[in-house]
DNA sequence: AACCTGGTCAACCGCCAGAGT
DNA sequence: CACTCTGGCGGTTGACCAGGT
């Protein structure tokens, strides 16, 4: 029950993947697109099954994954986020490009959770935390089965942005409750949220954010778009607008709307400069970078309408970049066997 | 040096929903 | 309508590592 045909088959490969594995799949979708994923392995030459196949694209090697720790600016949205949709791992990604729902969940559940906690803060329910002695909300906090004033998106918003209570000088002010935007919600709930909005704004303005309100702003509002510890954001010419009085929703499927013009996230990412990290970091290397060049980074290779790389299927101009992969993973490879320097961290092909 | 402990993260498991037959 | 197949999601596991004792 519940378990795919394809996990019955006998000798299929389970656990870390080998650097041949990666250099087989990698090599098969960029030519040929993963189309059904259960076919994947079979045309790759993998001992694996379609799903092994699908989250190891999906988690590792997709061209547009920012790898890296997440800058505190992705924390406080995550937490946003988190306040909104709960343990929406895959909606909460979808708002954080590059960045994949388990690397997400694998964040909360080993270092935001944690932060959370030790600023008073109950992680599943963002409320402040009772005294301890209390109901035990820390403890009832851990039952993720149970619905929360967080996951229960058709509750009114209750709190005010936990993520003000983090050691943040920026807030992520954008994003309205979801019920506002998809449930029709009574006028007192947008009240409440506007006037925890006014407060953020308040509290942004006295900390003198010195990096503007994330997504503040939009080229219409004569913004310029920014990059921030590998976080893209639009710096407005006037950044104490906050979402709301400008009139700028961004929706649950990750389109911005302003005033009836609809904006995508892959419209607002499709300036390849825009691509590139400030930072700098080693660690925020993405594959196509680690890649050298030989695999164009991503913003290259999207269309004009932003379609990032990993949906784009056997395209000609990547058929002709297949020895280059290969001969630039080898490389690179070995080089990683020579220097034990690994781009992605510790647990680089381990 | 050996052991313990806690953190991190890749990968798996089980379930669900939608499409196709 | 029932069944199968498949993709997708969230929860969980276990290997690995670093730091402390």
């Amino acid at each position: 029950m519940g378990r795919h045909s394809c996990c019955y088959k006998q000798k299929l490969r389970k656990g870390l993947w080998s650097p041949e594995e990666d250099e087989k799949l990698l090599k098969h979708i960029t030519m040929y697109g993963h189309g059904c994923w259960s076919s994947v392995p079979k045309l790759a030459g993998l001992q694996r099954c379609g799903k092994s196949c699908r989250l190891r694209w999906i988690n590792y090697l997709r061209p547009d994954l920012k790898r890296g720790t997440f800058s505190e600016q992705e924390e406080n949205l995550i937490i946003e986020l988190h306040a909104v949709l709960g343990n929406r791992w895959s909606q909460i990604a979808a708002q954080l490009p590059g960045r994949t729902d388990n690397e997400i969940k694998n964040l909360w559940n080993s270092c935001i959770k944690k932060k959370l906690k030790q600023r008073g803060i109950d992680p599943v329910t963002h409320k402040p935390l009772l005294s301890e002695t209390e109901g035990g909300t820390a403890a009832a906090g851990e039952d993720h089965n149970k619905p929360t004033a967080a996951t229960n998106i058709n509750d009114k918003p209750k709190l005010l942005s936990p993520a003000s209570a983090m050691t943040t000088t920026c807030t992520t002010s954008y994003l309205p409750p979801l019920e506002l935007m998809n449930h029709n919600q009574s006028a007192p709930s947008a009240f409440l949220w506007f006037n925890s909005q006014q407060q953020q704004q308040q509290q942004q303005q006295e900390l003198n954010c010195n990096t503007g309100s994330f997504m503040s702003a939009t080229p219409s509002m004569g913004g310029t778009k920014s990059v921030m510890h590998g976080v893209q954001y639009w710096e407005g010419s006037h950044s104490s607008n906050s979402s709301a009085s400008s009139g700028i929703e961004l929706q649950s499927n990750g389109s911005l709307i302003e005033s009836g013009g609809i904006f995508s996230w892959s419209d607002l990412t499709s300036d390849s400069e825009a691509q590139i990290h400030l930072d700098g970091e080693p660690e925020d290397l993405k594959w196509s970078e680690y890649l050298q060049g030989s695999f164009p980074v991503s913003a290259a290779l999207r269309g004009h309408e932003g379609q990032p790389l990993f949906d784009i299927k056997a395209e000609n101009h990547l058929l002709a970049m297949d020895d280059g992969i290969s001969a630039s993973w080898h490389q690179n490879y070995q080089q990683e066997q020579q220097t034990s320097c690994h781009p992605y961290g510790k647990h680089f092909w381990r």
